[in-house]
DNA sequence: GTACATTAAATGTATATACATATATTTGCA
DNA sequence: TGCAAATATATGTATATACATTTAATGTAC
């Protein structure tokens, strides 16, 4: 569906404008889509890029500042986020002894397992990206960027 | 910045998932951006989205149900929103007599005027969109359409 | 070595999002 | 008419986001 009519809008200002709105329309979207795809499995978005993350680490722990620094949220709260991954069991929190100032956060086996089935259960990429072609895809890459810069 | 280092993340699985990746975090970075640009106002970004769609409206009313189908994301809490714009005196908010369920919501002179001043001064378009030329930003929202098909 | 700045993490508060449920009203049909 | 289904909005709870502040530990200058 065009976004004029996904949010009822027939008329934009300028293209850009459109192509603005058109973006956090449609991020959204991917977001709503990938949360429902989670949820049997019980982590919300953010708890599962964290998991992410640490699985990318493992078997080295990450500080929080770590976390920080690849999430792609920087302002979310990471340590608020871990809390409720340490209440699941899903990862670990420890002082760390060379720098009492931060903390190692780890993945547990539990969590590891769970992103495998996740893996192989619904997680494995297929969402409306894959409606593009490899070419469009690295085109999409390239708009992306140039708006970042 | 390519997106490889704006989350130090080097390889992707695929260009998939890189243009995945990058969708949602451009599209965060860009209302981070607005964000701050509607602090000095007092606004949040739903509750300019909400006013917009009011000042569209405008002189008619609007019911929440309208706002929800307009908004770009759904899910959100109109109710909510239009609270926090009432206590501010920004919106009015009256039971409509031909349909006891549902509830005018109207813009008021003052967030008329408030919406007024931020137009002349930032919120007049000039984002990272404007990076692209025309021709990119059309190809930009056909791809974006494409994703959502 | 003490004082001050810096850094890492946690915490507090307001707002927003996600989703379930409640309440009031209207619609539609037996 | 009467009553169930549908609709519009509001509310409750958990989580996340945004931003300021606090606390503890470390680094650095004197």
């Amino acid at each position: 569906m065009r976004i004029e009519e996904e949010i009822k809008q027939e008329q934009f200002r300028n293209e850009y404008q459109k192509a603005y709105i058109n973006l956090l329309y449609t991020s959204s979207r991917l977001q709503v889509e990938q949360a429902a795809l989670f949820k049997p499995f019980g982590l919300t978005l953010p708890q599962f890029n964290i998991l992410r993350i640490l699985r990318g680490q493992y078997p080295k722990p990450a500080t929080i500042s770590l976390l920080i620094e690849r999430m792609m949220d920087k302002t979310s709260n990471a340590s608020r986020i871990v809390d409720r991954l340490e209440a699941k069991e899903l990862v670990t929190r420890k002082q760390c002894p060379e720098d009492r100032r931060t903390v190692d956060v780890l993945i547990t086996e539990k969590a590891l397992a769970l992103l495998q089935k996740m893996d192989e259960c619904a997680g494995s990429g297929r969402t409306g990206i894959n409606n593009l072609s490899e070419t469009e895809a690295q085109e999409l890459n390239r708009l992306l960027d140039k708006i970042r810069e």
